[in-house]
DNA sequence: GCCTCTATGTGTAACTTACACATAGCGGCG
DNA sequence: CGCCGCTATGTGTAAGTTACACATAGAGGC
């Protein structure tokens, strides 16, 4: 499901699966543990979120730094290549609280519309959508 | 909070705050009621949500359209200028239904995630994190 | 005629994303 | 030793998306 490059046989689907999601999972993760980006990249894969691109996780992450809501570092203590370790700033655990009212908001809006409601009786005006008048 | 142009002052915050969850609450507003761009839009201001540019909400429109999400007709049975009715399709039942348990998920990640947790105690490694061995 | 509100839409610069590819350290193995 | 594969980070680029400003147009008020 939702496949993003046309590909003149499908009508496109119109869902960027990441974006607002991607970055408030990674503060998510990151005010549990400090990470790194193939680290990060590897714990989205696994909890059965649909699967990221590893540069869009770099780059999110970089931006995430430039913004100021994550800081980092580079960790040469293990073997291997270096690693850059992330860690949550105060901004960003401000930023990222303020972020989960806000998809709270979205589900209450998701939920109240949703609700028991059976879409065959369907109408056109509704309480929320009077015909012209009494609407300010 | 979130504001996008670089106004070389503040620090970019990297939230785009509509994108899939616009498309996703207009889905659902049409689950409920057939609606046309304008009353569309001030229902997602009226709904507590971040405000909403309208042109984007029209674009996005067309674009479900074209997804074969959802259907429009022009209404010219009031006065006034012609609206576009649109109404939710069976495919677009079908792809909100599936987005809302994409968002689910989402949801469950982040709860799993932040709950009754101290960010203080944090630390490096986790049960989600080994070391660098047992990683498959 | 002119203004305002309703209603839809477009032009454009800035930005974001997925895909492909590049780079580099380290370990194994023949 | 040379090669491969895994870990780890990153960039080039085409295609797509968004916010802001602006354009168009009907209807009613004055």
């Amino acid at each position: 499901m939702a496949k993003r490059r046309d590909d003149a046989e499908q009508p496109e689907t119109p869902f960027r699966l990441h974006g607002d999601l991607l970055t408030t999972t990674l503060l998510a993760f990151l005010r549990k543990w400090n990470a790194y980006g193939y680290q990060l990249a590897q714990q989205l894969a696994e909890a059965g979120l649909p699967a990221f691109d590893s540069g869009t996780v770099y780059r999110t992450l970089r931006q995430l730094e430039r913004a100021g809501l994550v800081s980092s570092f580079w960790d040469t203590s293990e073997s291997g290549p270096a690693r850059r370790m992330y860690s949550l700033t105060r901004a960003g655990d401000i930023f990222l609280s303020g972020w989960i009212d806000v998809l709270g908001r979205y589900q209450d809006v998701l939920r109240k519309t949703m609700d028991g409601f059976d879409p065959d009786t369907k109408k056109t005006g509704g309480a929320a959508a009077p015909k012209r008048t009494a609407r300010k």
